[in-house]
DNA sequence: CCCCAGTCTGACCGATCGGTCAGGGTCTGA
DNA sequence: TCAGACCCTGACCGATCGGTCAGACTGGGG
């Protein structure tokens, strides 16, 4: 044992993370990250390349939980798809609310950073999915308000347990989504992760 | 006549809302302006006093109008609020699409400064209402996903029509909303704007 | 004719940004 | 004891930001 380990690597990345949710990607400037960390602003570009990467590795996580629910999503269709969506969009926004909260607002942005190159189509296909795969102007709306707001909500909401948050957000999105003439197999009573 | 009458102010007013639309209130330089209104940034800075000057000119007329929906809001409560929350706000955020993509995301930033002292607490009371003033965690929910959401679909949607998205998003928030046992005087089936 | 108010500009300012770099400490294994 | 990997830093860089300022140009009224 050495005294406490540094991890000094892993510090600068929960700074970070505290700061860009209060102020955002932008508004946070690395020398804010090394002050509340306790070191120089070069330290934290000796262990991130640079201040996108460091974002990057903040937001792999939920990325890697996003690509997964967009695979999922590939081949449903109608109301399945729109099941899916809501619950996999729900439980990841409440998982990952400090990510949400991190992009929130400058998510134009910061996709155009290499990093986040897909997450855009991603975003694409879990709105059209929530829309039933409907053409409908309706529809689309439904869907993209729903995507919208329960990020923000997430994002806000910091204080209700998830266990709380997470049915509320469920129940809000089904009563909200416009309904898809296709039939669900089976009642969403129950969660059901995989098809 | 003395060959068009440059009217330097408007134009570097239409510029700046453009500007904040695509690339937001700080990400959009008083150098970006000039250059797309072909005149020095000093000339901007002569019109306006400064920056923040200059959004708020361009948000006078939304904030306006929420504060004279905050108005038709004192004293309302349950469903009634509800409705005319859902109404004006859905009414407000359609009109005033350009003014809430400017906002969209630079809220919490924007709102230290003294032109939006109140805009905080205004946007408060609207959620609240939204929520018919109820202490549920699921109402409170629903109303912030919606306003959240709502403020999204009209900063994206820009190019459906206003008469095809308004009764679109009033028609998700009604469905949305939490209902509150308080009943409305009268069906809301046709837009009542007083009491 | 001059004067003045209105409009506009280039040059400049201090602050801050993300990022680079040479070098100093410290620990470890040969 | 020494080499080298690892960790960290102050000093510095060019770019850009919002904002200031002295002065140039213009048109109209006395």
């Amino acid at each position: 044992m050495v005294r406490a380990a540094p991890d000094t690597h892993g510090e600068i990345l929960a700074a970070a993370a505290r700061q860009f949710t209060v102020t955002g990607y932008r508004g946070t400037s690395l020398q804010d990250i090394a002050r509340e960390v306790g070191c120089s602003k070069a330290t934290v570009l000796y262990h991130f390349a640079n201040k996108e990467a460091l974002l990057a590795e903040l937001m792999a996580p939920a990325i890697d939980v996003l690509r997964s629910l967009d695979d999922q999503l590939n081949g449903l269709t109608g109301a399945a798809a729109q099941e899916v969506a809501a619950q996999g969009f729900v439980d990841l926004a409440v998982r990952f609310r400090r990510e949400i909260a991190v992009l929130r607002g400058e998510f134009p942005e910061l996709l155009c950073q290499p990093a986040f190159a897909h997450i855009q189509q991603i975003s694409d296909r879990l709105r059209d999915a929530l829309a039933g795969h409907s053409d409908r102007p309706g529809a689309r709306i439904a869907a993209l308000v729903l995507l919208a707001g329960i990020s923000e909500a997430c994002a806000e909401f910091v204080d209700i347990p998830d266990d709380e948050l997470r049915p509320a957000l469920l129940t809000l999105a089904r009563r909200a989504v416009e309904p898809v003439d296709a039939p669900l197999p089976h009642p969403p009573t129950t969660e059901d992760k995989d098809s």
